[in-house]
DNA sequence: AAGTGGTCTAGACCACTAC
DNA sequence: TAGTGGTCTAGACCACTTA
């Protein structure tokens, strides 16, 4: 963690950010910073532009580099900031015991559809891995997620009871730092009323998408169906 | 459009992309292309950089750079790449109509919650515009939406018919291209209910935030409710 | 060993904002 | 006019993948 100079500076300046160091909502230039930290001013630009993406600040050609509001307004809404990607880390917990109860636990063929979306041959089996989340015994989502086994070959029972991906990070050194999710809503299913405790007329929110490692292969296919209160996803979007 | 040299470098990979140019889903490698277009590698970096963001690509760092096999496969559900983000643009529209139909127009003071979101003062009126909006008479969202007056003060029942984002860019040169949003779902109450022709066990989909001007200006302060069919919301995360 | 993307430097000039 | 972020260059060295 933070090897790297532009790491540094962020968690530097979030420190700082918590700390309310900057009253006034602005941060210092991006020449100044260079000085400060002893780096050029390009190290400063790739802090900040990360930042910038992380939803933490906005740039103002011209004027200045400043505190997103929306930041400070609800931490907790920026599920994927500034730690890893697995969901015991990313779903608000406010203290409360993660629990994981696994529903279904295979090795199958790939189908067509796994083998493009995770770069596969038909011969290259995945886990199939279904679990229930859940905090203090109140389930929140349910996930099936697919694993090549050419990437991990020996996940167990244990292991896919606690993080697979903090499973990874500490066993295999792999890191699960990208992925593309697509984020929507439905009319909630007899099978989500079941599992996430709903009533007929609340909906679940659906993550869907493929985690990367960090050093960009593709690691896992992941459908998540979620109660949809503890779906809040915060992004920042840009145009070219 | 297409001024900068990494722009032109985006779109022309985005063009040789749809055309399917890179059978094997892999692009040349950075310097290759530093060459190709006669640019230094950073500038192609910062391509492939916000490339990637876009969910259009993704790095294998010692490997090389790889097509996403969901942008293939659902090129319609990257809402925002590549176009403005007026919704106008951005929701599935297969050639039909867009429309809009104005259910409030007023000048308001700015609430707390306003004076911190757009950097308001309290003397700083806004701008409170209700639209719902529709294609082919069929409605699928309205929108809340609060405009600071100091940024533009000749808003009328015509403009706020069409696209605003639109407006502002033809006629004032101010283009919309960043924002923070939230996304989120609810069970549907009665006016979304009313509005969108939902069932009762029908959900709506949230989008709320805040809309940027290129400079970094903050401009509008939005709340979305959306019929929850009419939601994907495709995005790519990344930690430091 | 060769190739690839990642990090980083030390500048230059431009476009825009604020005064 | 001075200050700010944006774009861009022409390199250097590192970490990792692939063969």
């Amino acid at each position: 963690m933070a090897e790297f100079v532009y790491k540094q500076i962020i968690d530097d300046l979030k420190k700082k950010i918590f700390a309310g160091q900057f009253a006034d909502m602005r941060l210092p230039d991006e020449r100044s910073l260079s000085e400060l930290y002893q780096v050029s001013r390009s190290s400063v630009k790739q802090a900040l532009t990360k930042m910038e993406h992380a939803g933490i600040i906005f740039k103002k050609r011209g004027s200045g580099t400043f505190i997103n509001p929306l930041y400070i307004k609800n931490e907790s809404v920026f599920n994927y900031e500034g730690s890893n990607l697995g969901v015991t880390d990313n779903f608000h917990m406010n203290g409360q015991k993660p629990q994981t109860r696994v529903l279904g636990f295979e090795v199958i063929p790939p189908t067509e559809e796994l083998q493009r979306d995770l770069f596969l041959e038909p011969h290259d089996f995945v886990y199939k891995i279904v679990r229930l989340r859940l905090f203090d015994d109140v389930p929140f989502m349910f996930e099936t997620g697919y694993i090549p086994i050419k990437i991990v070959q020996n996940l167990n029972q244990t292991i896919i009871e606690g993080s697979i991906f903090n499973y990874l990070e500490n066993a295999h050194n792999l890191a699960v730092t990208k992925s593309f999710m697509s984020i929507f809503a439905e009319p909630s299913q007899e099978q989500d009323r079941e599992l996430l405790l709903l009533k007929e007329n609340e909906p679940v929110g659906i993550m869907e998408g493929i985690f990367f490692l960090d050093n960009g292969t593709p690691l896992e296919f992941s459908h998540m169906r979620i109660h949809y209160q503890y779906l809040k996803f915060n992004t920042f979007v840009s145009v070219q």
